[in-house]
DNA sequence: GCCAACGTTGGC
DNA sequence: GCCAACGTTGGC
């Protein structure tokens, strides 16, 4: 089992738009690397969802619920979407500033890297997230 | 609003 | 193929 996370700004597509929704098309990736990761994912996967800009927390998790496909947003096809459907709710958002402050997770690819929108995540980042936000 | 990080573009 | 200029993202 792989896990992701992805990010999103809460103006642009929020968790509670999500939630409401059930599902969604990840679309309008245009960076490379990201693009790699969307093609990455496999059906079943979590994925959890971070909120960038404002409120800069996890939120919950998603599941992949379609594997890649070309993106409907554009005819150029180069990039592609995933469809993914909400899975669960975390009790408590894990902020950014939680995971930095944590030693299991100070070096997440979310830190590290701090622009791209698509990871993967090892099991115990996945799992350690998790835990703050569930405990 | 500012700025660091970093990806992309285009001239040479 | 290099690199300067520029645009975008996202944290603060």
């Amino acid at each position: 089992m792989q896990y992701w996370l992805v990010k999103s700004e809460p103006g642009a597509y929020s968790w509670e738009r999500f939630k409401k929704e059930g599902k969604t098309v990840w679309d309008g990736v245009r960076n490379y690397q990201a693009r790699n990761n969307l093609k990455e994912m496999k059906k079943g996967n979590l994925v959890l969802f971070y909120h960038s800009n404002e409120g800069m927390a996890v939120q919950g998790i998603a599941k992949v619920s379609r594997e890649f496909f070309q993106d409907p947003g554009t005819d150029d096809a180069r990039w592609v979407s995933v469809e993914l459907s909400y899975y669960q709710e975390l009790k408590h958002p894990v902020s950014l500033q939680q995971m930095k402050a944590d030693s299991i997770l100070e070096n997440i690819g979310l830190i590290r890297q701090s622009r791209l929108s698509v990871m993967p995540l090892k099991v115990e980042e996945f799992d350690r997230i998790i835990s703050l936000g569930m405990g």
